[in-house]
DNA sequence: TGGATCTGGCAAGACGTCCTGCCACAATTG
DNA sequence: CAATTGTGGCAGGACGTCTTGCCAGATCCA
């Protein structure tokens, strides 16, 4: 049994990777465009051209795909707003701009993506608790930007008021980017990118200066 | 089968309103604890203790019990509103706490009525004209609280930075209550009716000052 | 009291999904 | 070439839900 062999070239792992590869883009297609309630064991492996045998080789339930499907795109969306800030000039609206139109973006290019990150995460228990580290990461991101603008020991003091503003603009955010998706909100990208940004800068002010 | 007899001195027609009504209740129970994916009709007629055939004397799908319990949640929250902005003094930020007060009061002494509100009909794809409907009428509210502090032109000028920004005030308030329901936001509930208000009124404001 | 109506309980077929097991064929190694 | 290993396809039992139909008992009206 622990005897591996190489097919076409790549080796079992890859082939095994390369097969949940599949799996994890179909469960992106299905759940971004259906919802993860019409996500089955077989449309799934119909979606990746995969037989139903190798879905238990990666994932033991369906849950399992959504929790793959949701990191997925957090991975790329965290990818994409830490290099947006870091290749931003050293100035607070321009940071959270970057920040913010990298985000946008990269879920409105997509919008199976929008549907994934805010979506379908909700009614999911199993991705509450992902949801609560999303949510954290962005205030941290917050946080060191406030660090870096008006020192740290603002940044201490804004306590709670910082999570509730936080939570705020991510709500805020989640909602918009939704509703223009949808097509309920009927603006540019551009200035859905700049009233993002306006509003998130100015809760930002608010809250610094109302410690 | 046209003939109808009082039983237990109610009509066909209350016996009929009242089967619905518990199970809309159940529903509600149902939907609000363990979500609409959990939800069947056996469970929802054995929560109601009424029999299965009943069920589809009042409904034809389990997505209408779904509907029926968001418009039930929807009233009550409108009716808690518009009688708080009624009952509140003439002053923009005393309406605005009035209504925002109302809602988290109401939402927040029923957590199931928190997760009904703005958790469960996210992924049900039959909720979301209704949800935008709720936006709009979200909108219509603060449009005609901006008539009469700002005067009729101001309102029309607002448009769809208008728009956008009741968009984001609603994302942010659904996120900042479902996240103190979780018990992921650790502030008093007053302290989130203050802070909620603090933040309309900013943008409010800032919208309005900016046209 | 008798006949009509309402109600609760249950059963059974239909349906979709899950998950496992089996088999034939393809590809690789020695 | 032969033996081994990987792959695709499919069938079928288990399971849960849906939906309709039937029946016995309770309730009401004449």
């Amino acid at each position: 049994m622990a005897s591996s062999r190489a097919y076409g070239g790549v080796s079992a792992e890859q082939r095994r990777a390369h097969r949940r590869a599949a799996l994890v883009a179909a469960g992106v297609e299905i759940i971004g465009t259906q919802g993860y309630a019409r996500l089955t064991v077989g449309g799934l492996c119909s979606q990746a051209a995969l037989n139903e045998r190798y879905f238990y080789e990666s994932f033991a339930s369906s849950e399992e795909v959504l929790l793959a499907v949701f990191d997925e795109v957090m991975a790329e969306l965290t990818t994409a707003i830490v290099a947006a800030i870091a290749a931003a000039p050293d100035e607070t609206r321009a940071k959270a701009r970057a920040a913010i139109a990298a985000a946008i973006e990269l879920l409105t290019d997509d919008p199976r993506k929008t549907r994934i990150a805010f979506v379908e995460p909700l009614a999911a228990p199993a991705l509450n608790s992902r949801r609560a580290d999303v949510g954290r990461s962005f205030v941290a991101l917050i946080v060191a930007q406030a660090h870096q603008f008006y020192g740290p020991e603002t940044a201490l003091r804004i306590g709670s008021w910082g999570d509730f503003a936080a939570a705020h603009l991510l709500g805020g955010l989640a909602e918009t980017m939704t509703a223009w998706v949808r097509g309920d909100l009927v603006i540019s990208r551009e200035e859905l990118i700049e009233r993002s940004t306006e509003l998130f800068v100015l809760v930002a002010d608010h809250v610094v200066g109302s410690v």
